[in-house]
DNA sequence: CAAGAAGTAGCCCAAACGGACTATTTGTCT
DNA sequence: AGACAAATAGTCCGTTTGGGCTACTTCTTG
């Protein structure tokens, strides 16, 4: 029986390489391919594969979302989290988010196929392709690990809102939101909310690409 | 005669792919390949290429620092930025740079050594390939084009730094870092801290990848 | 040369921020 | 049942921001 593999990925170069790789490996069968997170959980539910491939950025959100998400709902699935551009934070923030693998930009398709192969026999396992050196430098410091409610209040700190617009926009106090934002700025190191927000963006934790409106 | 370039990514893969379709042309030479900043830098002064290919993300900055440092010193050479992650902002940033093209990530290999050949031949004027819609939508609104001096202070608001810290860094007073700090979110729209940065990310103004450390 | 942009610097002041606490409720593990 | 994390809310207080001004110098560009 071969093990099913849905592609998310919004480059369409790198969709069809990712297919090609698989369809050429017999053990694998391409369930299907999407572009975006909404589409990409749509998908992942209809078809119900093995495995996902998904890219970090998406042009609806991060991929982590994705992966977050799906992670929640089956603890079976596995999750490949690919990157084009990214290094070292990011790894520890799909390890956060539940992926079964992390898979860098310079690595050949093979590794991809490779991932994809852990991952469908241990989803809840974590490899990282290629990068084992960076992996030992971050492990002793540690993630993030921001909370649900935390990583809200980021997301509207990234808006550019003050206190008082967070907590009305989450309909709790002001003093609450404060507590919110105090943690967040002491999980990520930060002391302010600019070291805060360059410090989410490069553990990925916030989107750096499409704006709300 | 021949067009001489020289590819500036830090994906090999990518490096190879252009590599590819430039000698695949026979009006084009490929000078050489870079994967960082200083190496591009460095052989573009030695080499002289015709035509620079340069990736938005590169290990040891932005590949819009490349473009600008180049554009300063020879104002014939061909810039052709390429970016695998943007869209919109970074246009304009790469304009204000000096870019004689800008070529997206979902563009065919072919786009870029069309666009190549544009600069080669109008290296100061600019093409923006596959993204007529997205030129049209922001040419009324606006680029930011900061001055030197906000670009500075930009950096280190991106280090979060307050004002003090700012004025120090510079040798300036804290009156003339504040008034930096006001003309930068002037330019770039935001009302604090938290909207100038995250909008300068998206322009691809500052960089998001690798801390000072 | 005149005009404008960039860089410099100062003043005043309200509003927002960040730190350091404590405390209650509600889950979820063990 | 007990321990612990998360979410909620509060007080107090000093520091920092950001806005709105004006003003002088230098440099470039028309």
């Amino acid at each position: 029986m071969t093990t099913s593999v849905l592609l998310v990925d919004d480059h369409e170069l790198i969709r069809h390489g990712l297919a090609g790789a698989f369809t050429r490996d017999e053990s694998f069968t391409v369930a299907g391919q999407a572009g975006t997170i909404a589409d990409g959980l749509a998908l992942a539910t209809s078809t119900q594969p093995d495995v996902l491939v998904v890219d970090l950025q998406l042009p609806d959100g991060s991929g982590l979302d994705l992966v977050r998400a799906l992670r929640k709902e089956r603890k079976d699935v596995g999750l490949v989290v690919l990157t084009m551009y990214a290094g070292d934070e990011q790894i520890f923030a799909a390890m956060d988010a539940g992926a079964s693998a992390f898979v860098g930009k310079d690595a050949p398709s093979t590794e991809v196929v490779a991932a994809a192969r852990h991952a469908a026999v241990a989803p809840l396992s974590f490899t990282c392709a290629g990068l084992p050196e960076a992996m030992m430098r971050r492990m002793s410091s540690s993630s993030p690990r921001l909370s649900d409610r935390e990583r809200q209040v980021l997301d509207l700190l990234a808006d550019g809102l003050g206190v008082a617009a967070i907590a009305a926009k989450l309909y709790i106090s002001e003093s609450t939101a404060k507590t919110h934002i105090a943690k967040v700025y002491e999980k990520l190191g930060a002391a302010n909310r600019a070291q805060a927000l360059v410090a989410a963006m490069r553990a990925g934790l916030i989107d750096t690409s499409s704006p709300p409106r």
